[in-house]
DNA sequence: TATTATACATAGATAGACTAGGTATTATTC
DNA sequence: GAATAATACCTAGTCTATCTATGTATAATA
């Protein structure tokens, strides 16, 4: 049921695992980006992200690297691992799961 | 953010409106009746499902009743109220909101 | 010069989900 | 008849994700 859990409780990894495995990106830009190709529904708080993305590296999902631009601005990049990619598969496996069981009692077909 | 972040924690709240908006249910019968209208997928806790019923009264949205069997044996079937009825109605809109945000992020469309 | 935007970080508060335990009755199995 | 499983409710304590609030620092803009 853990699986489980961590979808109840929110869809943070999934997000964010979804968006690193695209590109490398670095918090800022994730922030900014959910909120962009959500149309403005997902505004994360710093104090979920920077948290989640260090879990995220603890536990070997992503990689963080730390890059320095021409003007001297520090950037974390964040990579993800392979690790990181099978777990994506597994999350968008059981999103759709939660989805499907959700359905099934929000829009419940009559008997 | 409060409607959001209570989506993100789960969809309890929702599950246990739309079952008891359809008819009055005792805890345990929801518990068996979630379960087997998702097919096998939620198996609620005991420990999740009566603080949440509890919760759920006493903000208005249900209301409990104590009855008794021939046997004997007590059970407490939830109603919900009017109150219930309006927070389904958003609780459903929520979902389908907090639905189309995540549906562009997990299968995003190419630009 | 002051404010906003960029960019990272964390300590503490909040609250929902779970673990693990409790009580009691009824039905079933050995 | 005895033991087990199912029914039916409850809660104290733990865990942890999210948020609030705050801090630092630089660059861009008003």
């Amino acid at each position: 049921m853990a699986q489980r859990r961590e979808l109840m409780k929110g869809s943070t990894d999934s997000l964010l695992l979804c968006l690193i495995g695209q590109q490398p990106m670095y918090g800022y830009q994730i922030i900014k980006e959910l909120e962009r190709r959500s149309q403005g529904y997902f505004k994360f708080k710093e104090g979920t992200l920077y948290p989640a993305l260090h879990r995220l590296e603890r536990v070997g999902l992503i990689r963080g690297e730390w890059q320095t631009l021409p003007s001297g601005q520090q950037r974390k990049y964040y990579h993800i691992t392979n690790k990181g990619l099978l777990s994506l598969v597994e999350k968008r496996s059981q999103w759709q799961d939660f989805l499907a069981a959700m359905n099934l009692i929000i829009q419940p077909v009559p008997e």
